[in-house]
DNA sequence: CTGAATATGACCGACCGTCGGTCAATAAAA
DNA sequence: TTTTATTGACCGACGGTCGGTCATATTCAG
């Protein structure tokens, strides 16, 4: 038989090359004999790997993310009160450690935005699930154990969405929002609303 | 002397004149000769008015963002309760008469998370504090009325970067955000813990 | 007062460089 | 020999520039 590659394994590779190249510039100033040459291959063999740029982010985004959550659910375990753990959620929006991370997946979500494919609408939605799964789940446990209202169940995806929506304010504005004091400081305000020793 | 056009004039002029073409197809796909073309100017003209095509969506933006914050300021004479002056603020996220503005806001967030400009910033920051001033002035009359809790105070950023949240959520993933419904939901559960009534 | 000369900015599209994407040729393994 | 992987030369589309043209306001000589 003739060479084999690892096709899966090779795109992971390209992607994980070009990580400095595609965290630190501008996708549009990024050209794709640059990527092509920061991974060592020539430019055709970028495109057996690869429709485009923005394929690359993804995978990039993909494989990153998935290391992140994996770490995530580590840190959840150590994790005690109820509002740490949702709090655990967010710090993905502010902590260092995931910084490289949010640069492109800010990317991602603006070529989400831009020009959507479903491979992208797909991984979307199923990072949704996860994460709404997750607080779901601490949030049950709170109410099970009497600490929280009911109502707190019914709030998991506006709150959610917040935090997205603030991290997107908080990159497309200017000294109005600062994303950890706030996120952190409108989950505190939710939970005396929910926790039922307040009342 | 010369023929001397107004500058700002025109440029509303182009960018109006380039509307459906902007709604209708990804910005990627629209070229400088079919944005000179549709607005019956030559190729050269365009850049005397725009640096480039982002530009363009960014005047769009801004000239129906007015519009639209016009009409919503007279609508808001009409609505009774504040929960409703809440909602109408949300309305903007899925009422017909906005989609062709939504369409573009979009792709405006898009290009503010890939390649922001000043200009952007700046806009956005200021939307941002009309509706965050709009909501905050309902919000301080509920509670002088008594209705609200004072705490409600505290929650208007994160509720405004909800809807941005829910918003751009709903774009990117599929079947897992009914955008009015949840919107609505959340805002209702919201209002149900701060209203001092139910307390 | 008139109209010819002139100055200036609006307008334009031919041209140029860049870059994304293709493909024919080559290499290497079986 | 066949099949697969790789490559960079090549091509065409598109963004952006620039020199040239045009329309009109101003000026001033007659």
């Amino acid at each position: 038989m003739p060479i084999v590659v690892d096709k899966e394994q090779k795109r992971k590779e390209i992607a994980l090359a070009c990580k400095d190249l595609l965290v630190q510039k501008s996708i549009q100033e990024i050209t794709i004999a640059e990527i092509a040459q920061t991974a060592g291959i020539g430019k055709g063999t970028f495109y057996e790997y690869f429709k485009d740029k923005e394929e690359l982010v993804f995978e990039l985004v993909n494989l990153l993310m998935q290391a992140h959550n994996a770490r995530k659910e580590a840190k959840l375990a150590e994790a005690h009160s109820t509002r740490e753990k949702i709090k655990l959620f967010y710090s993905f929006f502010y902590e260092e450690e995931a910084s490289d991370l949010r640069v492109l997946y800010r990317k991602f979500i603006a070529y989400a935005l831009l020009a959507p494919k479903q491979a992208m609408i797909d991984f979307q939605t199923e990072c949704f699930r996860f994460y709404y799964r997750w607080v779901e789940q601490i949030i049950d446990e709170g109410i099970a154990k009497g600490e929280l209202l009911p109502v707190a169940k019914e709030l998991i995806k506006g709150m959610y969405t917040m935090g997205e929506g603030m991290f997107v304010a908080s990159l497309a504005t200017d000294g109005v929002i600062a994303l950890k004091e706030d996120l952190n400081a409108f989950v505190d305000h939710i939970f005396d609303l929910v926790e039922k020793e307040n009342r």
